[in-house]
RNA sequence: GGGAGUUUAGCUCAGUUGGUUUAGAGCAUCUGCCUUACAAGCAGAGGGUCGGCGGUUCGACCCCGUCAACUCCCACCA
């Protein structure tokens, strides 16, 4: 068969991934094997895949994959996550264009649009792990709003509230005007902005000297709400101020003047305008100094007078109603500023809230809203902190766990309320008088509560935050929750292995193990793997702003799956942000293309072989890279365990190009039309499939193709279970490492004497011990184009001269020589030895180090003298020889 | 404002309880090669004193202190 020029990906990785489909392989079933499960972080339902997915779904297909070829029973499940803003928000834009608003519509309706779309959308990212070569088991592919899943959804929300840690309360809530609905504070992001401080001056009232209160503010658009004047009690300024009444601008309605050490009196001018119905901490001023609360804008952040108008109705409110609160900010500064009262305006950096979904401005806003207590919640399950201290639940990098403290220690209640129709739908019901029942359904709750068949009750309108949902993951995509204690569950929980952002350590990671703890008394993993953020090569953000997001489909297509995959992993330190270059991906096809190379050459060889050739010239070469490879594999397995996958996969590269092609390949390969031993045939293929096997983790597609091109397999390398472990014979590798060193140097010396390739010449050996170069005379002489190899005992003269280690190598050949070059070379490591013999001799002569170090430091200590000054003699004699 | 982390070759990173040769790799660079698997390649080479300073130690990239730069997390001083 004929084989392409180079690698060609794009058809191979298609027919590869459907035959592994086909064959089911990546179906999982429980059995007596160990499971090594993990569950999908579940992308957004209405996501596309971006280099994030990529890289933190690669290293999830390479433990699972490595775990399936391990002899572990491997259970990798899929799914997306409905969340709920997110895709409210694409659905309500998708509306919009066919002309549609979201409040013409019913609930039912729009939750028809909504499935109309995920339906449509929903799973596109799906089918682009496939294109990476996931190895998911999609018989089990959830969706966070499956039937059963919402079912235990809602299940979760009753249990919890029958226990009490599950309150409704009026609070203080981040509010988006833009979504229109309440978020934790975990969703709302500040960003530093450039504002304004504004300093108004408030009138005293009753007082005719015109004297006032200079209060400086970012916020005048909330003036109106204003409900008092707030200093510090210790501030001189404004001591006899207290008690006294001053006058709001524009409305004239008199507040007092209040002390409270919450204010500092250094910031701005002293004095803080209290606005409970805006601001966290000023609510907090409110509750505490019984003030009213004035609201002044509505749940689109625009402005009402409702409030206000109980009070005193004024043509000058009523231009304002409907204003947007930006707009509404300019529109009052310029009316106080006609009113003369504004002071001045000073630039200001300033931090402001926004949304995580939408990027909308935060407001605060009091309204009603469901918490989790979460004090009471971790008093009831300590371990989901332990557990991440001790270790129970390993993180890596374990720096992690200095974050995952300090937010539960520091823990607030969790806003599980949001004003939204996409998402599980509040399982509480209200009657006429506003009392509340909480059940899993109207039935269960008549069931439950017979006196309530009677009762006129309405069902909250507000639906659960998506983390809500997702904290159940591990448990109910093996419906954990829904259908408790079933086999599968029982199985395959807890999971073994999470791979996840660090970005959403509190939002999921954080609330998985608590609920992991609270309804399994289990974690719900054993490790964490905590990937970085991918950066542009610049380190900045990948964002649709910047346009510096590469498309992820186009570059599989470019380069292929596996180069992708190798260029991603190759510059991926776990937990640290990984700057992305593309070069990265050129690195990976050309690593394709080196396997390509390689297996071309053996099966060129397979045309060709000796008869009768069982007996081999080669055993060394053979010999040396089973030992090599073995090394390796116990070094990848080490690696693989710390979760160390970069390093595990730049040592196999290392073992296939350098080791493999560079050195092996070209140890046995035959002379030109030569046949080659069928031993040395045999051997090198089995070499090849081990190393396939070694790679295919990280590089799946690739590997499968070249396993079933090397001979016709009647397995698939997918599924081919990794042979036991066998230790290296140190002897073999050090003789390897001779050898290697011996080559190199020569060339070297050819190098610089500007022989020609295809010039041989006469080797002269110069050693104590002739029997280290037993069986590798034949592999030395090949590599360094000698025609023949003799050993001396004496210098050989109008020779190059070569030292390596102990020994000499005295190049002859018939071309006209100039030792410059050489001599300067060994002058400069005669340079650099002396020095080091004087370092070390130094410290064996330092009687505090002979009396303090360790034996063995000291005995190498003297090894090394002994080497050096051997070294030494010998670039001596070979200086001499030169002269 | 509080906390954590990082700083090693031009770039991206290793360096596992302080001593295994005055630091390693990949990429990039330079030199020589179209050698019949591979120029998306081969054979070689150069390049860092480990952010600065101070300390502990017989001995420090590694431990301690300090300064500097960068990054992240937490915290709405209006």
């Amino acid at each position: 068969m004929e084989l392409s020029k180079n690698y060609l990906p794009n058809e191979v990785e298609t027919n590869w991934y459907e035959h592994w489909l086909a064959k089911g392989y990546f179906n999982s079933v429980p059995d007596e094997r160990e499971p090594y499960t993990i569950v999908i972080p579940p992308p957004n339902v209405t996501g596309v895949l971006h280099m994030g997915h990529c890289l933190n779904n690669t290293i999830q297909d390479i433990l699972i994959r490595h775990a399936r070829m391990h002899g572990k029973n491997a259970c990798w499940v899929p799914g997306t996550d409905h969340a709920s803003i997110a895709t409210e928000a694409k659905v309500v834009g998708m509306l919009r264009e066919r002309g549609i608003t979201k409040s013409s519509l019913t609930r039912d309706e729009f939750l028809s649009y909504a499935w109309e779309w995920k339906e449509k959308y929903g799973g596109i990212i799906l089918q682009q792990l496939k294109k990476l070569g996931c190895s998911l088991d999609w018989n089990r592919t959830s969706f966070t709003m499956d039937a059963d899943y919402y079912k235990s959804v809602l299940k979760v929300f009753v249990d919890l509230h029958s226990k009490g840690l599950i309150y409704r309360g009026k609070r203080m809530v981040n509010w988006d005007p833009q979504s229109q609905t309440a978020l934790s504070d975990e969703e709302v992001i500040f960003k530093e902005v450039d504002s304004k401080l504004f300093y108004v001056v408030y009138q005293l009232a009753n007082d005719h000297t015109g004297k006032g209160i200079t209060v400086a503010t970012t916020r005048p658009e909330t003036i109106l709400g204003d409900i008092a004047i707030c200093v510090n009690p210790t501030d001189e300024r404004y001591k006899d101020l207290v008690g006294k009444e001053v006058i709001v601008p524009l409305i004239n309605r008199k507040i007092p003047i209040i002390a409270d050490e919450y204010v500092t009196a250094d910031f701005g001018t002293g004095a803080l305008k209290v606005t409970p119905a805006h601001d966290k901490n000023d609510h907090l001023l409110g509750l505490k100094h019984q003030l009213k609360v004035i609201n002044t804008l509505d749940i689109e952040g625009k402005f009402t007078a409702e409030d206000l108008l109980l009070e005193n109705p004024s043509d000058l409110i009523l231009s304002y109603t409907g204003v947007d609160r930006f707009a509404l900010r300019k529109k009052i500064v310029e009316d106080i500023s006609q009113l003369g009262l504004i002071e001045k305006i000073e630039a200001y950096k300033g931090q402001v809230g926004t949304s995580e979904r939408t990027g909308a401005v935060i407001e605060h806003r009091l309204s009603l809203q469901w918490f989790i207590g979460m004090d009471q919640f971790l008093k009831k399950n300590p371990q989901a902190l332990s557990a991440v201290m001790d270790d129970t639940i390993e993180f890596h990098p374990a720096k992690a766990k200095n974050t995952y403290h300090h937010w539960l220690s520091n823990i607030k209640d969790w806003c599980i309320s949001r004003q939204l129709w996409w998402g599980q739908r509040i399982p509480a019901w209200y009657d006429q008088q506003g009392n509340v029942y909480v059940a899993e359904s109207l039935e269960q709750l008549h069931q439950l509560q017979p006196e309530t068949i009677k009762l006129t009750l309405t069902q909250d309108e507000d639906v659960l935050d998506t983390w809500f949902s997702s904290w159940l993951w591990p448990m109910e995509v093996f419906k954990g929750i829904s259908h408790p204690d079933n086999p599968e569950a029982a199985y395959y929980y807890p999971s073994t292995t999470l791979v996840t952002g660090q970005d959403i350590i509190f939002f999921w990671v954080a609330r998985m193990i608590m609920a992991g703890y609270e309804f399994e008394n289990k974690p719900p993993f054993k490790d964490v793997y905590f990937t970085g953020m991918v950066r542009d090569k610049l380190g900045r953000k990948m964002s649709k702003q910047l346009g510096n997001s590469p498309d992820l489909l186009a570059l599989i297509d470019q380069y292929g799956a596996d180069a992708v995959r190798f260029g991603i992993m190759v510059s991926s330190p776990a937990g640290n942000d990984l700057m992305f270059d593309e070069t990265a991906l050129e690195q990976g096809r050309n690593f394709n293309n080196k396997l390509w190379n390689a297996l071309k050459l053996v099966k060129m060889w397979e045309a060709r072989i000796a008869p009768n050739s069982a007996a081999t010239t080669q055993s060394f070469a053979i010999e040396w890279f089973d030992n090599r490879m073995r090394q390796v594999k116990s070094e990848v397995e080490v690696l693989l365990q710390q979760f160390r996958l970069s390093e595990a996969l730049k040592t196999i590269y290392s073992l296939i190009w350098d080791d493999f092609c560079s050195w092996y390949l070209e140890w046995v390969k035959p002379g030109f039309e030569q046949p080659v031993e069928a031993a040395v045939y045999q051997q090198t293929v089995a070499f090849f499939e081990e190393l396939m096997k070694l790679l295919h983790p990280f590089m799946p597609f690739i590997t499968e193709e070249i396993y079933h091109l090397l001979k016709t397999q009647s397995t698939d390398l997918c599924i081919t279970q990794a042979g036991a472990f066998q230790p290296p014979m140190n002897e073999i590798l050090e003789k390897g490492s001779l050898l290697k060193n011996v080559i190199s140097s020569l060339r070297d010396a050819r190098n610089k004497n500007q022989f020609k390739p295809k010039e041989t010449i006469e080797l002269h050996i110069q050693t104590l011990s002739a029997a280290a170069y037993k069986g590798i005379e034949n592999i030395l002489s090949k590599q360094v184009n000698a025609s023949g190899i003799h050993f001396t005992d004496d210098s050989v003269a109008n020779t190059i001269v070569v030292a390596v280690e102990k020994d000499k190598f005295y190049i002859e050949s018939e071309k006209q020589l100039d030792s410059t070059t050489l001599k300067d070379d060994l002058l400069k490591d005669l340079q650099h030895q002396q020095g080091f013999l004087l370092s070390v001799q130094k410290k064996l002569s330092n009687e505090r180090f002979v009396n303090n170090a360790r034996p063995e430091v000291i005995d190498l200590e003297r090894k090394k003298q002994a080497d050096t000054e051997d070294r030494i003699r010998t670039i001596e004699e070979s200086l001499a020889g030169l002269s």
